[in-house]
DNA sequence: GCTTACACGTGATTC
DNA sequence: TGAATCACGTGTAAG
């Protein structure tokens, strides 16, 4: 398809060339002999300048995104239109995962419970090797020693935390490194890594959910939104 | 200067345009007579068509790269270039102050303690009306329930609480709002209770403080962020 | 010299 | 029709 527009247009390119020489304002033939039809000359002549500078006016609001762009992306104040589009493209990326890794650490699921557990590959923590594990459930105080009693049991190490309430149901988010520093080039370490995490949190949660389950049967206590005491036990 | 190049590029183009007919690839005389000097014409032949075959690479790259953009960007899948590259440029400054206001919830600044206290226009929990207030302090176990304490006292409400640790520090996001249905419209009421809500969080972190203080002369203890302690108190 | 990148004018296409 | 967009080849400058 490009060859075949391309092979067109050079066959038409050498056959009918008019050229606006815009020092005289005049139109002057640049091939051939303007193909036996009479073609009157001024209106050739305007149209053809309206078109190049309509192209003009084209061509700087372009460049002009990619100067904004140029000034937008943090180290590429003089980079090439290709290689500018490239970063672009990987900010671009890179921001829309950290937005969803942050927006997924501000949500709180409204029903379902979730254990989510996944290595964290890119060393965020500057930390070759991490785990980024994700667990919603309903509020449950004194989960969080438990938890981290089970991960010392495994010798992981929470580096960070948060803790999220809205509405009686909580999401934790924690950041677990290996206590060992052991080479974590492999792969089967990891993984076997991120499967313990989630063993320790399901088993941990399902400790806390037959606790609760006794506790429902005395009191049946239904959290509002708006009850301030939806976070008033928190500490 | 683009007025002078685009005159002295007419000038040379209308004076001397060697076209190549990629059919036959031939170059063929397009304007006038080769300019006196016999140029060799292989030689001619291919440095042009190797010019034009590298601007059409990268023609080509620059577009693989719009393309992309164009799956990128959600709602851009057919637009200008001009257009598309505008939509970039909003969706980029768009989620990098989201990754701002993100990053901001799940920063810990290392060592200045800050409240921060800020009306939240856009309804963004439904209400019409509510306050987003950040505190950054040393990890302090009983924070909350004080904060929730003098919050109830103003007729507040936390609707949503964030706390997150690193390093023995902490720092807590609250989203609050009037327990009384009221009118919200003054924007003199909601100032007020911006600085009441302020010197409230101000009063208990001084109170803590001070506290922290008189526990510091007895036993100082220092958090390192990869002590697995760091989070062990938290409940 | 040769490669790379850019701006330009122009033909084609679409609305 | 005309207005707007695109791809193309080419002239030009920098490394």
């Amino acid at each position: 398809m490009d060859d075949f527009a391309s092979t067109r247009m050079n066959e038409y390119a050498s056959s009918s060339s008019l050229v606006l020489d815009r020092e005289r304002g005049e139109l002057v033939e640049a091939s051939v002999k303007l193909e036996g039809k009479g073609v009157s000359p001024e209106r050739t002549v305007e149209a053809l300048r309206n078109h190049s500078e309509a192209e003009r006016r084209r061509r700087a609001r372009i460049n002009s995104h990619l100067d904004t762009l140029r000034n937008v992306i943090p180290g590429a104040n003089k980079l090439d239109k290709a290689s500018l589009l490239a970063e672009v493209i990987t900010h671009l990326k890179e921001l829309k995962t950290n937005a969803a890794q942050a927006s997924e650490g501000l949500m709180i699921p409204k029903d379902n419970d979730e254990i989510r557990v996944e290595s964290q590959e890119g060393g965020l923590n500057g930390f070759p090797y991490s785990i980024r594990a994700s667990l919603c459930c309903e509020y449950k105080p004194g989960l969080l020693s438990d938890i981290r009693q089970a991960l010392d049991e495994l010798h992981l190490m929470i580096i960070r935390a948060e803790i999220a309430t809205l509405g009686g149901r909580m999401k934790n988010v924690f950041v677990i490194i290996s206590c060992k520093e052991q080479n974590f080039e492999d792969a089967e370490y990891r993984q076997f890594l991120v499967g313990s995490v989630h063993q320790a949190l399901r088993s941990v949660l399902d400790r806390f959910s037959v606790s609760q389950d006794i506790l429902e049967t005395r009191k049946r206590r239904r959290i509002s939104i708006f009850s301030s005491s939806s976070l008033g036990d928190f500490l």
